[in-house]
RNA sequence: GGCGGCAUAGCCAAGUGGCUAAGGCAGCGGUCUGCAAAACCGUUAUUCCCCGGUUCAAGUCCGGGUGCCGCCUCCA
């Protein structure tokens, strides 16, 4: 099957044919670098990991550049607030972002380009700009001037006269057209600024994405994506200043993720429910978060709460409770001596087909605009299936069994490579997850532990009364126990 | 005011013309267990916001209505 993807510019989902045959170039837009990485941004992020993952698990040659936006005025504002150089704050915060991704199993882009090193780079694209009429200088700004390109609008589907009537852009009287946006700004004194031929100055927020796409991926590429919010006027006018340089498309196909919502509302800093990732990580494992986020369409908007990152936590948990079955199942089979390899029997065939079947169509599912949460369906529809397989096993020969307990691994593996999760081993998680619970609930392990050796005292005694006692005394604080024929493991709920 | 999106079970969420409307969470009944937990089996939407229409056939297409949301200003 081929790869669909919903192209923005046309709304319509479309067969993704590359430029080259077996590779791919996309170019998504980073962080600006003035403080730390939110929801929001590890939404986006962990949407185009997932789609940069499962293109290469495909074949493809997957050269991805994702930039750092690391001059600005909220930079500068920062900067200054502090009272320190700007290339202070934007180092600062791309460690940070660094660190944040690293964290949520998010793969380093191919190329992650800063706008303050191509600085050769915007001051040429303006230059080509200027010459060929589509920009003016007017006392040391530049602007683009969008009557003269009159495709503009194209992507997010407005026209001139409409967005002229909207009316809400900014007055400025340099300006021709309202509409015309800053290539070029005139430094104000003191602040940061770069020698170009139109004055000391710093490039404006969208020639860097022009300018950095057009050196690592070339003139046109295949994808570009971002946020949706990026669509206008961001998008439309790197569109613009590309288009009307080179005269060819920029990208073919443009991808826009989702917001996230916090509680249902959108996510501001006047409501002041902005939720830093590093936040996040100190109370769920990242694969929660990871998995909250795909199991939506990237498209949808997405509602983070508490309540639904506790309902992907109890996903990603029977997830691993299956993952440590099985590791289980496959130890103890390593300890037996094989036996003389048999055939398999119509049982062992049909989960063998089942299991081919689930991985066939996990892949369907991405190939379908990256559908990750059809794909979560088959992967759980997967857990069960080896479930199914685990209780089973018992009647199997152990060389089929080893086969097919191999063959399952394999193919959570996989799920796990695209989608970015089952990424630790299952015992490190619960221990993991463990941690951070008992962290979060200011839980004792000692006390837990001392009570369930008291528990156990009791179970040996068969004083039963006392041994669910202590157990009903524990559920208070959320923690389950699971007794097995000598020892009792526990897991916070 | 302009442009766009969404509305599917108690909650979250796939599905965009055709067999029984995925999957997760929560709940309930059962198997297992000293009791539990996990797992498994069964169960929880005669119906997809409302009203019309097209069609042999619609959650899925078209028209109208209602409600929610996003963008148009920096924003992932």
């Amino acid at each position: 099957m081929s790869q669909k993807i919903f192209n923005t510019a046309t709304r319509k989902k479309e067969v993704f044919k590359p430029l080259k045959e077996g590779a791919v170039g996309i170019y998504v837009c980073g962080i600006t670098a003035y403080d730390v990485c939110h929801v929001g941004h590890a939404r986006a992020a962990v949407v185009f990991d997932v789609v940069v993952r499962y293109l290469r698990t495909r074949g493809y040659q997957v050269t991805y550049v994702k930039n750092f936006t690391d001059i600005d005025d909220k930079i500068i504002d920062r900067a200054n607030k502090e009272g320190v150089n700007f290339t202070e704050i934007s180092e600062r915060y791309i460690k940070l972002h660094n660190e944040d991704m690293a964290a949520l199993g998010v793969q380093t882009p191919t190329v992650t380009p800063k706008a303050t090193e191509h600085m050769e780079e915007m001051i040429a694209l303006i230059g080509v700009l200027e010459k060929k009429g589509y920009a003016y200088c007017v006392d040391g700004d530049v602007y683009f001037s969008i009557s003269n390109y009159k495709q503009y609008g194209g992507l997010s589907g407005r026209n001139l006269e409409e967005m002229i009537a909207g009316a809400r852009v900014d007055v400025n009287d340099k300006k021709k057209n309202p509409l015309d946006f800053a290539l070029w700004k005139k430094s104000k004194e003191g602040e940061p600024s770069w020698g170009s031929p139109w004055g000391k100055g710093r490039p404006g927020w969208h020639i860097e994405c022009s300018a950095m796409s057009r050196r690592y991926l070339g003139e046109t590429f295949d994808i570009h994506g971002g946020g949706e919010d990026l669509i206008f006027p961001h998008h439309e006018n790197e569109i613009a200043q590309s288009q009307a340089a080179t005269g060819k498309p920029l990208a073919n196909y443009w991808m826009h993720n989702g917001f996230v919502k916090i509680n249902s509302e959108k996510m501001s800093k006047s409501l002041g429910n902005i939720f830093p990732v590093r936040e996040i990580l100190k109370k769920y494992h990242p694969e929660i978060l990871r998995l909250f986020m795909l199991q939506s369409h990237y498209r949808s908007p997405v509602d983070y709460s508490e309540s639904s990152l506790a309902e992907a936590r109890s996903s990603l948990i029977r997830c691993y409770t299956t993952l440590r079955l099985l590791k289980y199942a496959q130890e103890k089979l390593s300890a037996d001596i094989m036996p003389i390899m048999k055939e398999f029997s119509a049982e062992e065939e049909n989960y063998i087909g089942k299991f081919k079947d689930l991985a066939d169509k996990f892949d369907a599912a991405l190939d379908d605009d990256f559908n990750t949460a059809q794909a979560l369906g088959h992967v759980f529809d997967t857990v069960r299936l080896t479930n199914n397989l685990i209780a089973d096993e018992k009647n199997m020969p152990a060389s089929n069994k080893a086969e097919i307990l191999a063959a399952a691994k394999k193919i959570f593996d996989h799920f796990g490579a695209v989608l970015g999760i089952f990424q630790n081993d299952a015992d490190q998680f619960f221990l993991s997850d463990k941690e951070t619970e008992l962290r979060k609930r200011g839980l004792n392990v000692e006390e837990i532990e001392s009570l369930i050796k008291k528990r156990q005292a009791a179970r040996e005694t068969k004083d039963w009364a006392r041994a669910d006692a202590i157990r009903k005394e524990l559920a208070r604080l959320h923690i389950v126990l699971k007794d097995s024929a000598n020892d009792t493991s526990w897991i916070i709920e």
